[in-house]
DNA sequence: CATCTGAGTGAGCACTGTTCACACTAACGG
DNA sequence: CCGTTAGTGTGAACAGTGCTCACTCAGATG
């Protein structure tokens, strides 16, 4: 028995918001974050623009909506990449997880602008934001467990750098300074994606592919992820 | 003989136009560069919003001035830092040039997210950028420049990834492959200040003074900063 | 059947970037 | 000295934006 007399409003009701989500994602992906219009929006799910807010409280929250979908879309994008791996091999892991940000970033670069580009100076992520925010590092972070350095027991960073409740969860067993080199590894990554879409590259590189293998390459001796997975 | 008569005008209309940047860079400095108002600098300046035109095209050129100042900016906080080090010490010349690129873009946050945040995806920066823009990777390149393994003939790149002309001349006789780990530096730098600025740290990193430290040291090490330099 | 609630409407407000016809004024040529 | 001209500033206007509000209307509830 699907769909209770009340249910079917808000079966409605999602159908809508989905239906608005679907057309800012396609604008966004047209015009960009900048240039994402409300009434746009509107026009494209055939309401009138004062419609929308019915659904959405204003434009910083259907642009939040952009941005939970962004995180969400990538996250699935590295770890479908990520799984396709032999588990223990970790440099593979790493290669594959990272060429899979890079390519769904130049596959939808407004998208990863949003989500990585500029906020606000003082900008506190929605809490809504944080959990498929997560879900890449958190690939990370199991390369980096399966490590054969790994322990199962938590490490206590001596120079308190990396948040312990990370520690103790995401990167547990692995050591102070292999996580910071993890999490350092993630941000040079984000950076030769952002550099390289951004056009900040141009007049340096001429090779950008190369660049990002070699930049894995670097990184992946650096985390030394050439010692065998430990998981079976 | 200051100001010939026609010299007049063009002193006003330069007076005006760096009134009119002054208060752009004020109102970027407070509110973004997406909440920048033409009408509201025009405000600030004291005129109609539509004389404005009279000294900047449009919004966008307007937007070009406040990058091209940026870059300014942030290379002579650069330039002017490394050069009180002692030039033989590469690693103190290298922190210092880091340190000093994150200490600009914590007191201009909004600056620093125009220069690096998100343009559109097939940007171009306009040619009149390109110049200021290169100060910072100017700074890192003499670092690099003064190894004691640098020659003073060009190497060449058999990889090609790094554009020959940057190793013939800011890179001359710089080895491809310390080349690259360079721009990776700079562009892992850029990734910390960033993600740091943009709040993508928080959750993983507690200590981000510590971690940027730990980030600055690794890359002196991979960059193998601490032979001294060549020059006198 | 009456009522109430939630979705959709169009008009309207305040704001934006940009253009245009117009005024004024300083410099230049005769 | 006077007319012309180029440069600078003005206010009105257009199209677009985010957002609010009084209103309608259908569908669920009592």
């Amino acid at each position: 028995m699907p769909d209770t007399a009340q249910s079917i409003r808000a079966n409605a009701r999602d159908a809508m918001r989905a239906a608005i989500v679907a057309a800012a994602l396609e604008q966004l992906a047209e015009v960009g974050a900048d240039a994402l219009s409300l009434r746009g929006v509107a026009r494209q799910v055939g309401m009138a623009s004062s419609a929308i807010y019915r659904h959405v409280p204003n434009r910083d929250a259907l642009l939040t909506l952009l941005i939970i979908e962004g995180y969400d879309a990538l996250g699935t994008a590295v770890e479908e990449r990520e799984a396709t791996c032999v588990r223990s091999d970790r440099v593979g892991r790493f290669r594959a997880a990272c060429d899979a940000a890079r390519t769904w970033a130049q596959a939808n670069p407004h998208h990863w602008a949003l989500l990585y580009g500029s906020p606000v100076p003082g900008y506190a992520a929605p809490e809504e934001t944080v959990g498929p925010a997560s879900r890449v590092s958190a690939v990370m972070a199991g390369i980096l467990r399966d490590g054969k350095a790994a322990t199962s027991a938590p490490c206590v960073d001596p120079e308190g750098i990396i948040d312990p409740a990370v520690l103790t969860t995401l990167l547990m067993g692995v050591d102070p300074s292999t996580a910071r080199a993890g999490v350092l590894a993630w941000v040079t990554v984000y950076g030769v994606i952002s550099f390289e879409l951004f056009g900040h590259l141009i007049g340096s590189v001429v090779d950008v592919d190369g660049f990002f293998e070699a930049t894995l390459a670097t990184l992946a001796d650096g985390l030394a992820l050439s010692d065998p997975a430990t998981n079976d």
